[in-house]
DNA sequence: TCCTGTTATGCACCTCGTTGCATAGCAACG
DNA sequence: CGTTGCTATGCAACGAGGTGCATAACAGGA
């Protein structure tokens, strides 16, 4: 379980409401870590009850006031912890890889459009990712005590950009091997 | 939810029993969908309920008896019905990613041994990919109805080797950011 | 004979994650 | 004034998945 230790890497690069990070899993830290805004509300209490992090009540005009969340002493030595401690490598779950070996016991040729969705949806990750890139990382900066976090950032990012670029290749590769099959090869 | 799938899958390439499955589930269909035996077993129950598997007793010498597990009809008919319905990109789940983000706010060089033991693993992994890929889709074969299963096999094999070799390409990225916090940036 | 290891199946429990729903403040538009 | 839409928080219920444990047949070695 890790949830709990993306919020506090989210809240310690800016603290914020339960509904900005809902916000932010469906982008940043959510390209490697999904929650839902229910998931993270109860994590949230769960983490407020062990003294993880600080609730600030903000008044806002314009729209309902928010909880404002920080990071807390004992939050930030169990990110230390679980940061020292050996993570075992995730559970990975591809379903599309399922569906391209399933292909072979129904029409292979049926599954062209849904690869190409797939495809398109990479495509479309890797194009937001570069944007992000150019705006966020492509100007120097002095250097200052934001640097580190910026650098790890930027290689968290690169690793996506990385990871969009081969599942679009490899994509390419099923769409040809399933093309293969249809002009009767 | 497809582990209903990906046993459907597994069982259309070979039948066997739920041992068995929980086998190849630590290989080969593993790498892109893992479960354990407990869940397995359970699956194959309900799917025995649902009609969607045939059972067949297979009493054995030297070990005790199994059961084993072939796809019915409804359940083929499931399978291709999941085939042809789309599926929503997979959930994201890469801790080390939020570790790297993380250790911006601990010791970054702490990290290294951590992303070392990954790199070792998909390092390991690719290791053994290329080894099956040698063995089982090395040398040619004659046409036959078998044809199409061996080619779509190859290609997720394909996508899980190119997985691995951009895995490790970016944990050297990683190891190279981490090492120039070290050695006073 | 006992112990260990492998094959083989399964239950009980608990947590995590998802789905669906509910509430409420406030803005903008027709 | 009602509707729609966004911000903001939350509950209830369910199902999937993981952990721990139990059972049993059989082989081989101490």
């Amino acid at each position: 379980m890790a949830l709990e230790h993306a919020i506090l890497v989210s809240l310690l690069e800016k603290p914020g409401s339960g509904y900005e990070l809902a916000r932010r899993f469906e982008r940043s830290i959510g390209y490697f870590w999904t929650a839902t805004h229910q998931q993270i509300y109860r994590v949230l209490k769960r983490m407020q009850a062990d003294g993880w992090v600080d609730v600030r009540d903000v008044p806002q005009s314009g729209r309902p006031d928010k909880k404002e969340y920080s990071v807390a002493r004992p939050g930030r030595d169990a990110l230390s912890a679980w940061l020292h401690e050996p993570t075992e490598p995730e559970s990975v779950r591809h379903d599309l890889a399922v569906k391209v070996r399933g292909a072979a016991f129904d029409d292979p040729a049926a599954l062209i459009g849904e690869v190409e969705r797939h495809r398109q949806a990479h495509t479309d990750r890797l194009a937001h990712y570069l944007v992000g890139e150019a705006r966020d990382f492509k100007e120097p900066q002095a250097d200052g005590p934001l640097d580190t976090e910026r650098e790890l950032q930027h290689v968290v990012l690169r690793g996506g950009i990385a990871y969009e670029r081969m599942m679009i290749a490899w994509l390419d590769d099923v769409l040809a091997t399933l093309a293969g099959f249809d002009t009767g090869h």
